[in-house]
DNA sequence: GAATGGCCCGGCTGC
DNA sequence: CGGGCCATTC
């Protein structure tokens, strides 16, 4: 419950409870609940005409004051809820946004214009696609769209991609584009590159003529069409869609402002121009995009562009413990550059923050496990507990050892469901019967499954295609009389039964459903029935996979109809774009794996942060990191320990099997800066062994390692407690439950034993030794021949 | 001309 | 560990 005066807008009564589908009225009507705003929320609220920054610390209630910003907006100041836009960082957030203020607001909350940049300005040009030369059924281009489109466009002019690497090319482009400037931008003027210049002037004319959008595109063409002008030669459809989105919005609101780019920045004042009523909230220590275009300047330096501005600080954080605060505080505090505030809270002080030394990253990770049991036991529930880390590539040790004790849990981002080659392939499908220009779409499923259009007919037709400006599909149109393309007549041939497929496809989707569409593609393509003949259980799980893209239609169709909206294929194909990680969490009772990025804006009760080590947090690959991405890395550990409520678990090992080499580590600088007064050290059996016995530790190439160990973490803090008793091996074993084999009798291949060190695992075959023993696969061990003594029934 | 298998290089964070 | 490229085979 929150304390502290509650004033002006927020003095009301109604109850919770009766909450639900009410008119517009008053806010006395509406259930702004008994919540008791502290004076800042109050005034963060109420303040209505005018630019508005709110500096909201971590934990400081800011959602909620954004929502009741507008609850008031709508309620008492009688503001259309059509005319206000608010802007969150992911879709999830959106929709969280949304139905609370539904509850609050009633049915009219539904004309609120809330979503992320690109999902807003994805809907602004489907209204007014002929302003940037698209037309309504467009689509979005992920990066690896991207990339194809960069690579064809290098190809084409003779790039080699040594000088010219794709993904580099592509970089320079997005940070262009991140500031407004196209191919032909005077500032490129002096840009000596002029084939860099000229791969950007193709790769924007590919995506022109492909129908598509890039992210950046979403952005960059709506400020496009809010900055044309009648001298600029720009077209009266430009003119007139400026008009109407100039004078769109009464209010804007903009959350986590410390994660917009330069364009986005510009886009907000544009659409704020006339009204001045922008209302930004952010946080300058949390942001951690920079490495994608965010710019802090745009929050430190947004009083400047509004020198009116009423500047409010939220800095009182009602989510952790004492310790934590003070532990998020010390980490911070060395960062250079910032926005001066206190962050403080009356919350109780906790449990310190345990942080433990292991020995690699499945002692770690056994750490986890054990530490998440504790939890369990302490009436912690799954759903409360997160386990972070810096990179994927930590995950999946945590994911096998929590596989290994089954701990049901589930993993953010990573090697993502959309990416996998089958649902591309099927989405490539998909995206060409909405936008048969769509080439890069084309190219994928030109031959896929395998019908005899091999590489170099395809690379014939698409020359011959881009060397009329027009698409794949439109050459196929013609094919009958293409000059200049000279393919044999049975690829000819193939390529006439590809295009009659596709036509097939496209006449017979119109009225059908998104997922009827999925299984008629499915179907006619033949990918289901090639698949099938494969006949291997790999096919079988790409198989499952589709069946899951079919499931995620459904969830998409019940999401749009909530929101009002009729589901179709486009808007499946959007979301499935420019879906964030974070929107396809599961609410049910699994731990939380995730990275440090994902976990911006969540919370929970106990936080286990992994791989404290200098190298992998802060990371760095061989350079040293400069000051600006130092500073970085520091908020990104902000983030991390400000999203623990309850219990904050820091580990690092002191070595690490990563990206295929072993590394010695050494914890990292910001474990430093935790508060001696806030921690509690633990270090586990075998991370001491190392430390003692030293015996596989080459100490000449190690002192570093030594000394900064018993240096790093300089908080001398209590006794040194032993994580786990000497002998365990961590990974816990239910030993009750099970029973020894007999000497004589071997397991079979394929059940589940348990060893006392290696844990759970699956018998892969039995060998012959002069005892009886078997191959089996442990997770977190990987195979390993065992002697059936050792083995207990699973 | 198409399909497949091996090999080498590069690897973060993500709308 | 995976994607892209090349060599080999059909």
């Amino acid at each position: 419950m929150w304390r502290g005066h509650a004033r002006s807008a927020c003095e009301t009564k109604a109850g919770e409870g009766e909450a639900g589908d009410r008119g517009m009225g008053g806010l006395n009507d509406v259930s702004m609940a008994q919540s008791e705003l502290n004076p800042p929320q109050a005034e963060a609220v109420a303040y209505v005409h005018g630019p508005l920054l709110v500096f909201a610390g971590a934990g400081s209630g800011k959602t909620r004051v954004i929502t009741y910003r507008i609850a008031n907006l709508v309620a008492n100041e009688g503001v259309m809820p059509w005319r206000i836009l608010a802007v969150t960082f992911t879709n999830k957030a959106a929709g969280e946004m949304r139905a609370r203020l539904e509850e609050m607001l009633g049915s009219v909350a539904r004309d609120l214009w809330v979503g992320t940049f690109h999902a807003t300005c994805a809907k602004f040009l489907r209204l007014y696609p002929e302003a940037t030369s698209r037309s309504k059924n467009f689509v979005i281009y992920d990066s690896s769209d991207q990339k194809a489109v960069i690579t064809r466009a290098l190809r084409d002019l003779g790039l080699d991609d040594r000088s010219y690497p794709p993904k580099q090319v592509l970089a320079r482009i997005h940070k262009l584009k991140q500031e407004g400037r196209g191919p032909h931008d005077p500032s490129l003027d002096k840009e000596r590159d002029k084939p860099f210049k000229d791969a950007y002037a193709r790769y924007e004319l590919a995506l022109q003529a492909a129908n598509a959008f890039d992210f950046e595109d979403l952005i960059v063409g709506v400020v496009r069409i809010l900055e044309a002008s009648a001298d600029g030669g720009d077209s009266t459809d430009a003119l007139r869609a400026k008009e109407a989105l100039e004078s769109k919005f009464d209010f804007v609101l903009v959350d986590e402002f410390q994660d917009t780019n330069a364009i986005q920045y510009r886009l907000l004042k544009r659409l704020t121009s006339t009204t001045r009523n922008l209302c930004v909230v952010g946080d300058d220590d949390q942001s951690i995009y920079r490495w994608r275009g965010a710019d802090v300047r745009n929050i430190r330096g947004f009083r400047r562009d509004y020198p009116d501005a009423k500047v409010i600080k939220l800095e009182q954080n009602y989510r952790s413990t004492k310790r934590i605060v003070a532990s998020a505080l010390a980490v911070i505090a060395p960062s250079r550059t910032r926005e001066p505030k206190e962050l403080w809270t009356s919350n109780v002080d906790g449990s310190p923050i345990r942080v433990i030394a292991a020995a690699d990253e499945r002692d770690e990770a056994a750490c986890v496990v054990r530490a998440i049991r504790d939890a369990a036991d302490a009436g912690i529930a799954r759903r409360e507990i997160a386990v972070f880390y810096r990179v994927h590539a930590q995950s999946r040790v945590l994911e096998e050892a929590l596989r290994s004790v089954n701990i049901p849990y589930q993993i953010i981002g990573g090697a993502k469901f959309y990416e996998r080659a089958e649902v591309k392939d099927i989405i490539a499908y998909l995206r060409v019967l909405v936008n048969p220009k769509s080439d890069v779409d084309m190219m994928r499923i030109i031959n896929t499954p395998a019908r005899g259009i091999g590489a170099t007919t395809v690379e014939r037709i698409a020359a011959v295609a881009s060397m009329r400006h027009a698409s794949i599909f439109e050459a196929l149109a013609n094919l009958e009389h293409l000059e200049g393309l000279s393919v044999g007549t049975a690829p000819r041939k193939r390529l006439g039964q590809f295009r009659e497929l596709i036509n097939g496809l496209i006449a017979e989707s119109t009225g059908l459903a998104p997922a009827e569409v999925l299984r008629m593609v499915l179907e006619k393509s033949g990918y289901r029935s090639a698949l099938k003949d494969e006949n291997t259980a790999e096919a079988d799980a790409r198989l499952e996979n589709l069946a899951e893209l079919e499931g995620s239609m459904h969830d998409y169709a019940v999401e749009a109809e909530a929101r009002g909206e009729e589901p179709t294929l486009e808007g499946f194909l959007e979301r499935v774009t420019l879906q964030s990680d974070t929107d396809s969490m599961s609410e049910a009772s699994k731990v939380t794996l995730m990275t440090v990025h994902s976990a911006k804006g969540l919370e929970y009760r106990l936080v286990l942060l992994t791989g404290m080590e200098e190298s992998i947090f802060p990371y760095r690959r061989q350079e040293p990191l400069g000051h600006e991405e130092m500073d970085e890395e520091r908020r990104l550990a902000y983030v991390a320990v400000t999203r623990a409520r309850e219990h904050l678990v820091v580990t690092h090992a002191k070595a690490r099997q990563i990206f295929g080499t072993t590394r010695l580590e050494v914890p990292s600088r910001f474990l430093g800066d935790f508060p001696a007064h806030c921690i509690e050290q633990h270090e586990t059996p075998a991370a001491r062994g190392l430390r003692e016995g030293g015996r596989w530790i080459d100490r000449s190439i190690n002192h570093d390692f030594v000394r900064d160990w018993t240096r790093a973490p300089k908080a001398a803090a209590p006794a040194v407690h032993d994580a786990h008793d000497p002998g365990d091996r961590y990974i816990e074993i239910d030993a009750e439950a099970s029973q020894p084999y007999d000497d004589v009798e071997s397991p079979a291949r394929g059940t589940n034993v348990l060893h006392p060190k290696f844990g759970r695992g699956e018998v892969l075959n039995v060998v012959h030794a002069s005892e009886p023993a078997v191959v089996a696969f442990f997770p977190g061990w990987g195979e390993k021949k065992v002697l059936v003594k050792f083995l207990k029934r699973a």
